[in-house]
DNA sequence: ATCCACCTTCCAGCAACTGGAAGGTCAAGC
DNA sequence: GCTTGACCTTCCAGTTGCTGGAAGGTGGAT
């Protein structure tokens, strides 16, 4: 398939489906027209790289999660150990997220909509906490 | 506090925090020196945006979460409306992580360290699911 | 007085895109 | 078979969000 439905399956404009090609990620086939072409499993990729990037690991990150993937020795104790600090980040991420998601919660609850004076984080903020 | 001190309490490079001055996120006190001073709610407030930076919001997104927080007309449904569609961010990223989390530790455990070749992950991809 | 670790500004470079120009390709309709 | 328009190509320049380094001022300890 062109990168246009490459683009639109895996969620990635196609100019950035064309930068992961100029730094090695993704290496589609290409056409006699010159035209990339995408198979199933490039999508699949792409959107791979999509998740991850979005969800905050560097490119070189992304890269060696593919790698995970695309690793044809496969299963060697190399790639799992990768894999497994990879998880111990992500656990980390989820950790934080989730600290974060209950900052923003207690926010909204606690002023919620009205003018009463007395929001307790921003109390807790002018105290230096 | 001087600069070296936030950086150290909020986690974030002394360049960063900088930069972070530049484009009007923080702003604090000069002293007598030309040295910047940082409360304590200063250092809270870096804190934060090293949390919400390091999750994959942008700096503009920071700007306005931390908004939320500085708001002195506080309370307001304008601001509660931007936390709520914020929480909704945050619930997403946490979903994309821990599916992100299922598929590595799938592989982790699928392809656990030697040279069997029936690697489930990698045959599903080349299946071009 | 002289360290040395801190601070300042400024300018340059990197990562990861993103937009736009200039031009080639292809299926559809006349 | 020729044109139109939506696609594709490369290339180059700009943006975001830092990050490193130079050049120089500050301040507490010896």
């Amino acid at each position: 398939m062109n990168i246009g439905e490459a683009s639109e399956r895996s969620g990635l404009p196609a100019k950035t489906i064309r930068y992961y090609e100029d730094i090695g990620l993704i290496r589609p086939e290409r056409g006699g027209n010159g035209y990339r072409d995408y198979a199933a499993s490039d999508v699949h990729k792409l959107r791979f790289l999509q998740r991850s990037r979005g969800l905050g690991f560097s490119v070189e990150e992304c890269r060696q999660l593919l790698a995970l993937y695309e690793d044809q020795g496969r299963a060697s104790a190399d790639v799992r150990d990768i894999a497994e600090s990879k998880l111990g980040e992500i656990d980390r991420k989820i950790r934080e997220l989730t600290e974060l998601r209950r900052t923003l919660e207690h926010l909204v609850h606690a002023c919620h909509g009205n003018d009463r004076p007395d929001c307790p984080i921003l109390e807790e903020l002018s105290d230096g906490r």
